[in-house]
RNA sequence: UGCCCGAUAGUAUAAGGGUAGUACAACUGAUUUUGGUUCAGUAUGUCGUGGUUCGAAUCCAUGUCGGGCAACCA
């Protein structure tokens, strides 16, 4: 059976370009504005993008939509290229829409000689006023009326820095009552002061996005220009200008941008968390910024596959989270080392077996045989996770509990005699006895125990720090719920364990391994570990049966 | 009440006049030395109303609902 996968609607019109012969091959860009970290959204357009290049063998331009050098800068820059290169893209050619200034200039005065721009001393209050509504017509003033000549001087004097910021703008003399409100006499440049991340103090005055984007897509020939559905009513606009200066006709296509449960999509307001201290920067493991996934352990390849099954459409979507979550389970499932570490220690005290360690051999990953195996020491006395006892055990429950027999993985089937207590009663020792027979890989017992637990050596275990995260936001769609977004902070987004303990083959592993920690999660070494002392982001958890079983109750 | 975009299970996304399918989520069960994985199965859907047609998610009309548009941001 063929699986041909169906085509999204922009595909369709690359195979109808393609087949008609409107174009013989493809070219897309990836255009984003140097003034924040990309986050997960920006994924969405990369792997589209890219993506659409390399199935119709095309290619892909980075091009940064450096117009606004107030809040451009190069860390941005920087930031931007990483993640690119780290989702698994390479660009054919690195880009800025500065490198046009002075093309996008030649343009501004191209229209001013057909008559098509003109100069505007009007502040932006009394621009915004004759612009008019939606129902009612805009009106123009004088200045519209100025002379080509005067227009050209103005404009030239504009450039040579002889007025302040704001006092003049350049307009595209369209139409003041076009339904259209971008069509209403746009503003096309308008005068900055400002000192550019690439340009420095060349300029003092900048194009605004609508005469930038739609002509650098025509200086780079970029066949299919894809952005997102705000866009659309600048489409007029994109199209207007390439007509008028009689330029390469690129055209513009709209999606609808990824919306994610539980998580905000805006640069602005991720980077207020930045700056408000919600979070520890950019790549803080909780944000939805690509630098922030890729330290919390998520992999580009789950990214990827994740951007795909999302589709491409018109309409509105709100992605469901665990969609992200599946993707990373699944490509981890296949990679991941598997490790024992307990997070909350309940020790366990083997009262027949004796003094000494033996080493077990345990596979890395069941998934994967050519993984191979480890050694883990097993000895009298071992840390189990507290949660994994019960005194008087819940019905279905089938972990330790007084007289009841377990699993240990790799190891041995134990059964629990006695349990030890404190004054006040806590739980501070479970006493079991093991059974020599049930040894893993070679089990004559005949047992059969329902559950198998994690543990650690007590006296072989290392420490590990363990940063659990939960959620960013308590409400699913953030963009669009009451109040201020930050009302919505998880104020338990992260859980630090200060004191895991791991086995100690963690000790050997390098940064790029991903583990499983067993019955735990997926999780991956932090940047701020040193040799001295593990850490370790949990990626996500493992799917918790047992856990849902108990919600049900 | 101007113009533009959209509407298919809980969430996404197919079906392009001919059996409404897939994935995630949910639920059942089997397997399992991870309550993981894997496998098998169940339930849930075409926004309303007219029309064209032997036949409509699909074409037409109309209504409803949701979103966008009046930054010297992109």
């Amino acid at each position: 059976m063929s699986e041909e996968k169906s085509l999204n609607f922009i595909e369709e019109i690359i195979e109808e370009d393609l087949k008609s012969g409107k174009h013989s091959s493809i070219t897309t860009r990836f255009p984003p504005e140097p003034n924040g970290y990309l986050h997960i959204g920006h994924a969405k357009s990369i792997c589209l993008n890219f993506g659409l290049a390399k199935k119709y063998g095309g290619q892909t331009n980075l091009r940064f939509d450096d117009t606004n050098p107030t809040t451009e800068e190069t860390e941005y820059v920087e930031s931007i290229k990483d993640d690119i290169r780290w989702l698994g893209f390479a660009w054919s050619n690195e880009l800025y829409a500065s490198n046009y200034f002075e093309q996008l200039y030649g343009f501004a005065v191209t229209l001013i000689k057909k008559g098509l721009a003109y100069v505007d001393d009007s502040s932006s209050e009394e621009i915004a006023e004759q612009k008019g509504t939606p129902t009612v017509p805009g009106t123009r003033n004088r200045f519209a009326d100025r002379t080509m000549e005067e227009n050209l001087q103005l404009f030239a004097d504009m450039r040579a820095g002889k007025f302040a910021d704001g006092s003049k703008v350049l307009r595209a003399r369209i139409d003041m009552a076009s339904p259209n409100m971008l069509l209403r006499d746009p503003i096309i440049y308008r005068i900055k002061h400002a000192h550019h991340h690439r340009t420095g103090d060349n300029w003092c005055i900048y194009p605004m996005y609508d005469f930038a984007h739609g002509q650098s897509d025509a200086i780079e020939k970029i066949t299919h220009s894809i952005c997102t559905l705000e866009f659309i009513p600048h489409r007029d606009l994109y199209n207007w200008c390439i007509e008028n200066l009689g330029i390469y006709p690129s055209r513009q296509y709209e999606f609808a941008r990824l919306n994610l449960t539980y998580t905000i999509m805006s640069k602005r307001k991720l980077l207020q968390l930045v700056n408000e201290g919600h979070v520890n920067g950019w790549d803080d493991p909780r944000m939805s910024t690509i630098s922030g996934m890729r330290r919390r352990g998520y992999t580009a390849s789950a990214i990827r596959e994740f951007c795909d099954r999302i589709g491409v459409a018109k309409r509105e979507n709100l992605i469901d989270f665990s969609l992200l979550e599946f993707c990373v389970r699944e490509d981890l499932n296949k990679i991941a080392l598997r490790r024992m570490v307990v997070f909350d220690p309940l020790k366990v005290v083997i009262t027949n077996y004796p003094e000494g360690e033996e080493w077990l051999a345990s596979e890395n990953n069941p998934e994967d045989p050519a993984a191979g195996h480890r050694e883990i020491p097993f000895s009298r006395e071992l840390y189990i996770e507290r949660e994994d006892f019960m005194e008087t055990p819940a019905k279905k429950y089938f972990r330790l509990a007084p007289g009841m027999m377990v699993r240990l993985k790799s190891a041995y089937i134990i059964k629990c005699e006695e349990v030890v207590k404190d004054v006040n009663g806590n739980i501070t020792e479970v006493r079991c006895t093991y059974i020599p027979e049930s040894k893993s890989g070679a089990d004559t017992s005949g047992i059969n125990v329902k559950g198998t637990l994690h543990w650690v050596s007590v006296a072989h275990a290392v420490t590990a720090e363990v940063r659990l995260y939960d959620r960013l936001f308590k409400v699913e769609d953030v963009a669009n719920a009451e109040g201020d977004f930050k009302d919505h902070i998880n104020e338990a987004s992260l859980t630090v364990l200060p004191n895991a303990y791991a086995e100690p083959a963690l000790l050997n592993d390098t940064a790029d391994d991903r583990y499983q920690f067993i019955r735990k999660g997926y999780f991956s070494l932090d940047k701020d570990s040193t040799p001295g002392k593990l850490v370790f982001n949990r990626t996500v958890t493992l799917k918790d049966g047992w856990a849902k079983e108990v919600k049900k109750g």
